[in-house]
RNA sequence: GCGCCCGUAGCUCAGCUGGAUAGAGUACUGCCCUCCGAAGGCAGGGGUCGCAGGUUCGAAUCCUGCCGGGCGCGCCA
């Protein structure tokens, strides 16, 4: 990167800084580069000189012509410049900005991306929707994210692990199994109530008929086996969770544990499956499914739970074993063995966590949906509690979305079963839109997602205006072999010099931002700056496009444009790999 | 009540570890296709950065209080 080049040579004038006694020895600041709003100031200011002004006991211009005095000569560098108060503006020299054209073209689909760096293995989970449904719009953004986030820090050089956290066991698989054994027994012919805080959705259906066309009636048992006796449901005046867990108890007293099981693994297959076969079509993909059931039978909840008593975070109350969270952080005590033995999800969460750290991954982030952030405290005390570093365990929020349709919001409820799933959003909008559009925004920021502006083929869309760039290359080189040329890019090569318009120039300047912007973007967990990036892109490329002709008579002129576009489209190419969405040839 | 997030142009939003004159898109107005894709470009107006203090060479950015909006506070997940 230009930027840290420019960097290395602050650091150099600064060690002369000192060497000379122009500042203590003892100060320690490091040199802070940052680019220049506008390219009057040239391309990286600093305002090393100002912050060295207090320690020195010198004014800021003054040290500015000092540093200037002591920075290496650079290639790169074309002359520098004291400005406002103390600032010192850095001015590329123009093969400096042909270079990143000749390294775009080398590098290809790894300009952006860093070497990996050594032991900086990380976890990114994400999703990690319970399977007991179709995910809906509010998991979308958070896939969306996370898989951008994945690729943003695997591009500035961590090693991702992206992992998805499969509840597959406790109450809710119960209710699961249970919910797909009723609508079984409707299908039978049985006359059915169908508990209040059973699984709703038409899909229940779709799995109880997989059942019975694979065991036809073997779980069969009459209505009236089954309903009488049980205490009243919720909406019949009743306790709607003591008359599930009712229903439960008879469901296993009549099928046994083999029933059980069948229900359990049809369901389970199902929504699963549909869930991987979603998540694949959106382009997110997963390096770990791990499994809750896995965690327990492994023993490691136990093993977890062990440590924090060793640790002396636990204590016995009301039958139930209870981790002293409030003494570190959190705002009450949780508790990890309930009465009746069963362990919490908060339990294997803590074995989960602890499981990452036995793997050997120096952190583990977290995307939650902005409604979880109860969490983040208690987490970080768990982390304390096994006595680990709670740094090691960074939480990313993503704020809700909210679909608008003609303007107006569109209304979902999941108690009723009535959202809309990812999967009806991707074919609406289709993939490359929705994945845009959900990482558009920073991931803390409520989002406003307009399904309209997302389906239209104009340049209102943002998706659309990126990608049509692209587009307009690709078909540039289309009508260059029209017209029986070739790109010859070692004539363009030789030739870059020639790329002097002030288009050219900024184009350049644009293309040379991208590895800053993966890089911030991966320090920031804002895969959204990489969205507003390529928009600027594009805008630079067509203002580019319609000022001038690329395909001219001279060879040297017409090739070193050709290279400069293509240097354009495969950093467009790379960006929009980054955010999951395709950059298609034609459109 | 306590805790977390947010408040920037009419609308939707950027603004990086504090920096130079606060930026895009959209909407509105007027231009640009005998020319590689007009799904494009050029130009213009539009702001007490919620309010009030504080920190300092410098605050949209950091701290405190208040106002407004969202979310969370189960031996549920």
């Amino acid at each position: 990167m230009l930027k840290n080049h420019i960097e290395e040579l602050l650091i150099q004038s600064l060690l002369h800084l000192k060497r000379d006694g122009i500042i203590p020895g003892d100060v320690d600041i490091q040199p802070q580069l940052e680019r220049t709003r506008s390219v009057d100031h040239g391309e990286y200011a600093t305002n090393l000189a100002m912050a060295l002004a207090k320690p020195a006991g010198k004014p800021p211009r003054e040290l500015a012509q000092a540093i200037i005095d002591r920075l290496p000569n650079s290639r790169q560098v074309e002359r520098t410049e004291i400005a406002g108060p103390g600032f010192v503006n850095f001015f590329l020299n123009h093969c400096a900005l042909t270079g990143v054209v000749r390294d775009v073209l080398r590098q290809g689909e790894d300009f952006g991306t860093q070497r990996q760096l050594a032991d900086n293995r990380v976890t990114v989970e994400y999703v990690s929707a319970n399977p007991t449904g179709p995910l809906h719009v509010g998991h979308g953004r958070g896939a969306a994210y996370g898989a951008s986030l994945s690729n943003v820090l695997q591009a500035s050089g961590f090693d991702v692990q992206r992992e998805y956290y499969v509840n597959d066991n406790g109450r809710q698989m119960d209710i699961l199994a249970l919910s797909v054994w009723i609508r079984y027994l409707e299908l039978c012919g049985e006359r059915v109530s169908f508990p209040e805080n059973g699984y709703q959705g038409e899909y229940i259906y779709d799995i109880a008929r997989t059942v019975r066309s694979e065991d036809g009636d073997k779980w069969r048992f009459s209505g009236h086996d089954v309903f009488d006796g049980l205490p009243p449901d919720g909406e019949a005046g009743g306790d709607a969770e003591a008359y599930i867990d009712a229903l439960i108890n008879k469901a296993s007293e009549l099928m046994g544990h083999e029933g059980y099981v069948v229900f359990f693994g049809a369901s389970i297959d199902a929504i699963l499956g549909d869930i991987k076969d979603d998540l694949r079509e959106f382009g997110v993909e997963f390096d770990t499914w791990f499994s809750e059931a896995q965690l327990e039978e492994s023993g490691a909840i136990e093993h977890a739970i062990e440590r924090l008593r060793e640790n002396g975070h636990l204590y016995e109350k009301d039958g139930a074993t209870w981790f002293r969270a409030s003494e570190l952080g959190d705002e009450k005590d949780r508790v990890v063995v309930r009465e009746n033995g069963r362990t919490t999800y908060f339990a294997s969460d803590i074995a989960y966590f602890m499981n990452k750290l036995e793997r050997g991954f120096g952190k583990a982030m977290y995307v939650f949906g902005a409604d979880h952030h109860g969490y983040i405290a208690r987490l970080k005390a768990a982390a304390m509690g096994l006595g680990e570093d709670p740094e090691k365990l960074e939480v990313l929020l993503v704020q809700f979305a909210v679909l608008f349709r003609d303007g107006k919001k569109v209304q979902m409820s999941t108690r009723s079963g009535k959202f809309i799933t990812l999967r009806e959003l991707r074919e609406e909008v289709g993939t490359d839109a929705a994945r845009f559009f959900y990482v558009m925004r920073s991931h803390d920021q409520h989002l406003d997602f307009d399904l309209d502006l997302a389906k239209s083929r104009t340049n209102e869309n943002p998706v659309y205006y990126v990608q049509y760039a692209h587009a307009r290359i690709c078909s540039v080189f289309r009508q260059l072999e029209q017209n029986d040329m070739r790109h010859n890019s070692a004539i363009g090569e030789a030739a870059l010099d020639q790329l002097t318009e002030p288009r050219e120039l900024a184009l350049m300047r644009a293309i040379n931002r991208y590895p800053e912007i993966i890089e911030s973007a991966a320090r920031l967990r804002s895969p959204h700056l990489v969205a507003h990036y390529l928009g600027d892109l594009a805008t630079e490329f067509h203002g580019y496009y319609n000022a001038h002709q690329f395909l001219v008579d001279d060879e040297n002129v017409r090739n070193a444009r050709l290279n400069l576009v293509d240097a354009t489209r495969i950093v467009l190419v790379n960006g929009l790999a980054v955010l999951g969405c395709s950059a298609p040839e034609e459109m």
